[in-house]
RNA sequence: UCCUGAGUAGCUCAGCGGUAGAGCGGGUGGCUGUUAACCACUAGGUCGUAGGUUCGAACCCUACCUCAGGAGCCA
């Protein structure tokens, strides 16, 4: 493998004869010589290449535009001129792949807006390759999180016959013809099946065998959302812990967000500043921030209590047993705590059936963390491991025991208190990079009448 | 799905009843090292689509389409 800009920007002495291959960002041309801003991906920067209009190769300058791909041979030398500390002085420029003037990326900026319409070319940008590297490095640090732990890795199934109520509609598997007179026990399955919204349940299975477990996969949503922060393919971390309560879970869920904090923070520099310059010039303060002090905690009813005496007028009112709504959660992440804050033991009736119900009778051990900003960012809870239990809660949610024997199973054979939560790795994202939008972080983003690519 | 706003050159926008504009990007020429280079010239448009009002519509009205912001649902 050739060396990469990323290397070659950080050499400690000048070399001689080197290759850079790239793509031109910008072209800047006087009477003598012509300098080339060629970028390979491989970091922020981009190497300044000058061509002398002396060169052989020299020629080909006229075709050399905004976006082409290049290989250039040359000398790294100290740049005599502010801006750089190398540049490339070319001996022979070699045009490997021409770009016409319909090439639609300019090196003014564009708006994200435009930039979706054209998810192909994007990751050449400066944003969008910083979004991109950023996502491929907290991927790898949430693995890293997760395996410095002791927990494994389990793929859990894509295609699925459980719904994990409550968590959403299901995009719907089938090799059946549209209008078919087949029977769904003819489909090839054998039975209805969908795209997994959670690899939840499953991970139960798992985490009642090997003790710490996480899932880390797409899940799917057909809900006709239609906002900033909701796709219909998106990523979810789910661990699930084996022996673990809710306190334990919500210390666990801080934990890691403040482990990829840290990651972004250590790891991601030339982007962050990036993203503070362009994106969210609150960024840098907002993540080290996040790390300075524990998360605070509030109770559901404390919260609903708190809400009540604010002197704020909601467009919702606040009741409790009734979900908070949006308004509500921003106003305790952003005004009341102004920083990260976990809420927990929710109204039994707002939850699924699987969360363990809290000796009050009333709430269970649910949790969910909110970031200034975006709100939600995980979802968790203790699990019912009793098995009366939840055989009862089953029942008010008229689910059959036929459906979840598996499941139910779990607490028939060697029931243990467990319990975890997922977290949207795009919303991650968004808050690590200050990108405020889910569809300028994911490479092609499903959402609701968009499947392009 | 609901509410609000916006669609004008490849991109970003100005024009808001009376001959279609600028910057960037492209082309040509100039400039002794530029940094979103600079200077001059130049090409580039069914003003989202379809109706309507008017002597006259990019501009006013209606519908639809698309996009954005907010809400619901949630991660």
């Amino acid at each position: 493998m050739p060396e990469t800009l990323r290397h070659i920007l950080a050499s400690e002495s000048p070399q001689s004869a080197i290759t850079v291959r790239g793509w031109v960002r910008t072209k800047r041309e006087s009477k003598s010589c012509a300098f080339l801003e060629v970028t390979d991906g491989s970091c922020f920067r981009g190497l300044q290449a000058v061509v002398d209009a002396t060169l052989p190769s020299a020629a080909l300058l006229s075709k050399v535009l905004t976006g082409a791909s290049v290989e250039i041979v040359g000398d790294l030398i100290e740049s005599p001129a502010a801006g750089q500390k190398w540049e490339l002085q070319a001996t022979e420029l070699r045009l490997l792949g021409e770009a016409d003037a319909s090439y639609p990326l300019q090196k003014k900026g564009h708006t994200p807006e435009f930039l979706r319409t054209i998810a192909h070319l994007r990751p050449r940008t400066n944003l969008f390759s910083n979004v991109f590297r950023v996502r491929s490095r907290m991927a790898y640090a949430v693995h890293r999180f997760f395996q410095e732990r002791g927990f494994f890795y389990v793929h859990t199934p894509i295609i699925t016959s459980s719904d994990c109520e409550g968590a959403g509609e299901l995009f719907r598997v089938t090799t059946l013809k549209q209008g078919s007179p087949e029977k769904p026990e003819e489909d090839f399955f054998g039975q209805p099946t969908y795209l997994t919204v959670s690899g939840q349940l499953q991970g139960e299975t798992f985490a009642c065998a090997l003790g710490n477990i996480y899932t880390f996969g797409p899940t799917f949503r057909a809900e006709n959302s239609n906002t900033a922060r909701h796709a219909a393919e998106f990523w979810m971390i789910e661990p699930e812990m084996a022996f673990c309560d809710l306190f334990a879970d919500m210390t666990m869920a801080e934990e890691q967000v403040k482990y990829l904090v840290d990651a972004m923070l250590t790891e991601c520099p030339e982007e962050l500043e990036f993203f503070n310059k362009f994106v969210d010039k609150e960024l840098v303060n907002r993540l080290k921030q996040t790390l300075e002090k524990p998360f605070e905690r509030i109770s559901y009813t404390d919260a609903v209590d708190l809400l009540l005496k604010s002197g704020k007028s909601f467009e919702h009112p606040v009741v409790w047993g009734e979900g908070l709504q949006t308004e509500h959660e921003r106003y305790i992440a952003e005004e009341h705590v102004k920083g990260p804050v976990t809420i927990y033991n929710y109204p039994k009736s707002i939850k699924p059936f699987y969360m363990r119900q809290n000796d009050d009778g009333k709430t269970v051990a649910a949790m969910d963390l909110l970031v200034p900003g975006i709100g939600e960012i995980i979802g968790g809870s203790q699990r019912e491991e009793r098995l009366d239990v939840l055989r009862a809660a089953m029942g008010h949610h008229g689910l059959s025991e036929e459906d979840y024997s598996w499941y139910v199973d779990l607490r028939r054979y060697g029931s243990v208190p467990h319990a975890g939560y997922g977290l949207g790795f795009e919303r991650l994202l968004m808050f690590v990079t200050g990108v405020s939008n889910i569809r300028d972080v994911i490479p092609f983003a499903r959402t609701p009448g968009h499947a392009a690519y």
